[in-house]
DNA sequence: CGGGCAGTTTGCGATAGCGCAAAAAAGCAC
DNA sequence: GTGCTTTTTTGCGCTATCGCAAACTGCCCG
């Protein structure tokens, strides 16, 4: 088991209040794994045994009906938690968590969770917070399916991408690991197809430009109006 | 302001591991305000002073887009908090919060939370495990809303409201507060015509009965197979 | 270097559900 | 009871989006 350097996590949120100096004692009771791309960190309905870190690359949390559909609950970046069903009192993880590129992740057990938070509240009131963030993104979520056309809504998916997990480029911004036509569809409630369809069409329009699991924003100026206009308006 | 009864709530989620004469201690700092039909508790976006547990009747917390569109983000039953902002971290409340139904509420400023939570590490526990079970129920909308039609939404929707605030009659169970077409169709992402349509199909079907801001399952059973089926299975 | 595979594009028909409009019904106020 | 408001119902045309099928492309593997 690496040590992990207290000084690359200090800063995150999950941390703030945490002194530096006891920061160290949290970060021992967790293992620091790495995980390949494609790699599955665990499967929803297993038993939650630890919660997460990740300090590098990529993860993808979804869910899967009992048909096998899937949906991509969110992306986790670095610097955030995951697989916190400890925290929240699930006996089982809620989605599948998988590598979409290499990455290094910390795990703690959960039998570490209670002694962790009685030590450092400051660590539960963190986790509160986030949950209940992630809580309102989901509400914003289900407002977006429910009011606006498939067009806005991956308009909307890729900003929030970006804005994550945006490479700067000199011209543009390229989401900063691999994904698919499917995995926005899954994101937004549609097809690939569809999203295929959208983003050629974006792109004869010179606002993105995109390949395979590669897609970057050209125009994100232009794409925050997309996102935003009314279901009629604009285009003449 | 009222006392409260601690035996009436002593048995809630929110206060498991509070001890019961403890209790007292809690409901001290809250005040019992009545809200009579249709009245507004708190309004999207306005400053989180206060949270919320409701005693009696019923809470429609409902979230307003830029342009006006709504949608239900859930019915509160009695027993249930409500207006976590201050818990989650939020300084606006996320959505309005109207009484369905006369209702009663016990109100507790922000101010209280911390001193709480110190005290009674529990509540900050419970608190936890709610905001974390209205993410998964969160999450398990979102795909049911990217994989289902329309009606087998409609389906789920009224079995969770049945389930939830549901009043068991001699054959059926009626949905215990006024609620109309409009609003399943808010909580389900579709419109009151749509909405409408359906039920007066399941009406004649003799799986429901409704009327006016009414709705009595007849069938329920009938109506769970309804909300399983796979989009092209069953009716030939 | 030649498959072969995973991911993408595109055409085309089908349709679920929307949107508008108008009428019917159910309460409520006076 | 009468009239007014709110909610519900229903008809009808429209279209955004799906679903299927097929072709295309860039890549990884051997």
């Amino acid at each position: 088991m690496a040590k992990v350097d207290t000084s690359l996590v200090a800063h995150l949120p999950l941390f703030s209040g945490v002194k530096p100096e006891d920061l160290d004692e949290v970060l021992r009771e967790a293992r620091s794994v790495r995980y390949p791309r494609n790699a599955a960190i665990f499967e929803q309905g297993a038993d939650a045994q630890s919660f997460f870190l990740l300090l590098h690359g990529h993860v993808r949390a979804a869910k899967t009906t009992p048909t096998g559909e899937q949906i991509v609950v969110r992306y986790v970046a670095p610097g955030e938690t995951f697989g916190l069903a400890m925290a929240i009192g699930a006996a089982h993880y809620p989605a599948t968590a998988m590598a979409v590129d290499d990455s290094v992740v910390l795990i703690w057990p959960n039998s570490a969770w209670p002694r962790l938070i009685e030590r450092f509240p400051a660590l539960a009131a963190n986790t509160m917070q986030t949950v209940g963030k992630r809580l309102q993104e989901s509400h914003t979520r289900i407002l977006e399916m429910s009011t606006q056309q498939v067009e806005q809504r991956v308009a909307h998916a890729l900003l929030r991408l970006a804005n994550q997990s945006g490479k700067k480029l000199d011209h543009g911004i390229e989401i900063d690991f691999p994904i698919s036509r499917q995995d926005i569809a899954q994101m937004t409630g549609t097809t690939l197809h569809t999203v295929s369809r959208i983003l050629s069409g974006w792109e004869s329009q010179g606002l993105v430009e995109s390949g395979r699991q590669r897609i970057i924003l050209r125009e994100p100026h232009k794409i925050v109006v997309l996102a935003e206009r009314s279901p009629d308006g604009g285009a003449a």
